[in-house]
DNA sequence: CGATCCGTTGAAGTGACTCAACTACCGTGG
DNA sequence: CCACGGTAGTTGAGTCACTTCAACGGATCG
């Protein structure tokens, strides 16, 4: 029922794709992994770590159901939230190369994700040749999502960053075969404000301003987004008139 | 001669590495690329773009020589500078899973490029089975990368970031075999507020206000770095006294 | 049912931005 | 060779968007 349709994977290996869209995410065909191979599934619970920094890199996860972030820590702990992650997204990758998961993921909901030990990794790429290709195509698309995002940050104020990630938030879930208006926001103000780089009360006082202007409905965690379009408008403005 | 000793490439493979060893780059083996493969080499002159987004994907790019930029644009203009490349670095892979580049990479100095043909990458990796997993460290490395950047950026201050910056430059340069201690910018101050996300004056400002604390001296776009040191201990301090 | 977490709002402070002026440098062509 | 225009870099002064600090209300949970 959830399961994602192919064309809609295929159509969204865009290089620069819609001004927002910036998800695009690891997707892989749910599908076709869960039908080839048996794979292991487990299910977590909120505030529950998938893995942690520093643990040594047992498996690459495939979201299945459920709500994840991933984030870094420095030694002084300053920390940075990666991404939300959500079904088809695929976790654990960017640790390839190294012998250690290079991040701590957390759920924000109950969840499940299926198991891909990376012992298994080599005879997956034995029996179906385009899995390497996948797995490349997923990092790629990482990276390209992330530098999307440090755009956004860097060329958007508080309130576009905000009307950025909602947008963002609504094409994803559409591409789930979500509500795209109804948003049910799993984060904290908090790890929001730490996503978008900026402080809890700035990011509320952009959701309250957006609010007020009509756009979007607000009541804790659920957002309606009333008019998009003007969301959209906000982000296209200012810089082109420049 | 420039040639990186395998080990050092070994060596950074690190999760997290040291608080500031933010680059970490898509090192490939240079020799064993060069030995095993008859790659064509290309020579690049100043200001040339190796490719431009939207253009179709036809080669991976090893830097052989030069300094290079990659930088993503929006439809709406806003440009984002997503780092400087040099000797060792993959260029175009974020790429891969697209028919076209994903950004453009434009040469800040003469330099010289090992051109893989994407058309050739299967029949490699056939050759190289160890070929395929270089890669995908090499995207899970950027994306590593990618993230502490986001960190820095997030957390750090102007001065700070500069200084993340210039230490950053000189370990990578360190790991080259080229000078710790004495960096030559490539870039211009607009390019590095482009990448750090700060005006092109607050780099200045900042970069004279690090001068007049003796920590290092400029003049244009040559730095020395006279106390290394103390720019660590500008990024130590704040966040933990907290 | 108190304790805690989370979200909202206000008021004051500030770091970086904006705008502007000026200087030094670079390549180009007279 | 020097004059020249354009690019690059520096510095100052004023402004503003976001942060910081603080108080409060409501939800959640043991």
């Amino acid at each position: 029922m959830l399961a994602t349709p192919p064309q809609a994977l295929e159509a969204r290996q865009d290089y620069l794709g819609e001004p927002f869209a910036l998800s695009s995410p690891n997707q892989v065909e749910v599908d076709v992994l869960g039908a080839k191979l048996h794979l292991f599934r487990r299910r977590v619970h909120r505030r529950q770590y998938l893995f942690r920094a520093g643990q040594p890199l047992h498996s690459l996860y495939l979201v299945h159901a459920g709500f994840f972030k991933t984030s870094i820590v420095s030694e002084d702990g300053r920390e940075k939230i990666t991404g939300f992650r959500m079904r088809g997204d695929l976790l654990g990758i960017d640790s390839l190369g190294t012998s250690v998961y290079a991040c701590d993921a957390i759920a924000l909901d109950i969840g499940e994700v299926w198991d891909l030990p990376c012992s298994r990794l080599e005879s997956i790429s034995a029996r179906m040749p385009q899995f390497q290709d996948r797995l490349s195509a997923a990092l790629a698309s990482e990276i390209r999502r992330d530098w999307k995002w440090m755009l956004t940050l860097s060329t958007y104020n508080a309130e576009q960053r905000v009307a950025a990630f909602l947008l963002d938030l609504a094409q994803r879930q559409h591409a789930l075969g979500l509500s795209t208006r109804h948003l049910l926001l799993r984060m904290t103000r908090a790890d929001l404000g730490n996503f978008l780089a900026l402080q809890l009360e700035t990011v509320t006082r952009a959701l309250s301003h957006l609010a007020s202007l009509g756009h979007i409905e607000v009541e804790r965690r659920e957002i309606r987004l009333l008019a998009p379009e003007a969301l959209r408008g906000l982000l296209a403005d200012e810089r082109t008139c420049h």
